[in-house]
DNA sequence: ATATACTTTAACCAAATGGTTAACAAAAGT
DNA sequence: ACTTTTGTTAACCATTTGGTTAAAGTATAT
């Protein structure tokens, strides 16, 4: 990797250890590729971080911290249904966008270290989503939208926003398109996956 | 393990090999782990499959081949629309509710040998999803649904049947609830997503 | 200038890991 | 009966890998 000057060593490291532990996992990285990619010493890189698992774990951090608090938010948030919706959907694909290998990344590592990573990431509170819920089976009540399990309204939210990250190599395979195309799709899917939300369930 | 009589040396050691694969991913494998897992010695592994590499790509084609055939059978048969979303959907969760853990392994390792692996799941025949596309552009022209894009519907549909089991632990974790609650959500799911669907672009 | 703390490196180390070898046991041909 | 093939093991090997050490360079403070 190009030595970019401007860049602190302990910058530097978290750069390329971020790209390399996305890029192959925990597992598969090797700290002297994170050494290499960095431009400096294997040794340092103990200096800086003490351990592989360490500098995992900052990086995990980080990534996690990205993916996690704005749903939470907007979760919380005090917004009508509708608008919360779309304001999720809209938001939530912004940050992946920028970050599309992080999706993978983190439920990948989660999945291999359930008990340990889940709690760190968001200690003992869970994401709120039973406010949501309650928000959803109060507009049934009120027949303003059809009937329909809050839990799987969630998860067909969370899912149509997420998936298409975890899927980008398959789906680019599948319809061959490159990057730029695919970052297109996954902006008109900013206000699509509302849209397509809204009117299935909209009375 | 406990050894199963019944079960010959080699069915053993890919039960072993798929069960720690799928567990720890390819790098996080380890050759020793199978081999206990299956109660052989260590040098049994090579006497069988000669090499890590050789036994994964024996587990992941299985994996594959287990979770693609079906996607592309029912996208190419001869049936209308709804049909085709309903049975799809329906197919398809049933492989996948059957192994819950396939989709993140196969996922995972594409994502992480995007170009060996991709052709040699599916060769050089892509999944036809262009079939699907062009029968949801005949039903638009026909009006018989609302005008969404093919490339986006397929991939929703997709998301809501994938998803769920990517991020089955982050699910649990946030919903509060066991393997059987999960299961039983999924079960649920089978006619959800296509109903789901058919009332968002039914006119 | 000099002592002090911070950075960086090359060389080294022990453990882990994928893989091999040689010998032995058990089946299967003949 | 005996030879060949197949299945299985313990011991071993080379390499890789995370991690350490001791020494040297560099800035900072006094």
């Amino acid at each position: 990797m190009v030595k970019k000057k401007d860049q602190s060593t302990e910058e530097r490291i978290l750069a390329s250890a971020k790209k390399i532990f996305v890029e192959k996992g925990m597992a598969g990285a090797r700290m002297q590729d994170i050494a290499d990619d960095a431009g400096i010493n294997k040794a340092l890189l103990h200096y800086y971080f003490r351990s592989k698992e360490k500098l995992f774990e900052v990086i995990f951090k980080e990534a996690a911290a990205r993916l996690f608090p704005t749903i939470v938010n907007i979760l919380n948030a005090d917004l009508p249904l509708f608008d919360k919706l779309r304001r999720f959907t809209n938001d939530y694909l912004e940050i992946v966008i920028e970050n599309p290998y992080l999706p993978l990344f983190v439920l990948n590592e989660i999945n291999k270290q359930p008990h340990a990573f889940s709690k760190k990431v968001f200690g003992n509170n869970r994401p709120p989503i039973h406010k949501l819920a309650e928000q959803i089976e109060k507009e049934i009540r009120k027949k303003t939208i059809r009937p329909i399990s809050p839990a799987h309204l969630v998860m067909n939210m969370m899912s149509m926003c997420v998936f298409p990250f975890l899927g980008k190599p398959m789906i680019q395979l599948s319809m061959n398109i490159d990057d730029a195309q695919f970052r297109n799709l996954m902006e008109e899917r900013k206000t699509m996956i509302a849209d397509f939300i809204i009117a299935s369930i909209k009375k």
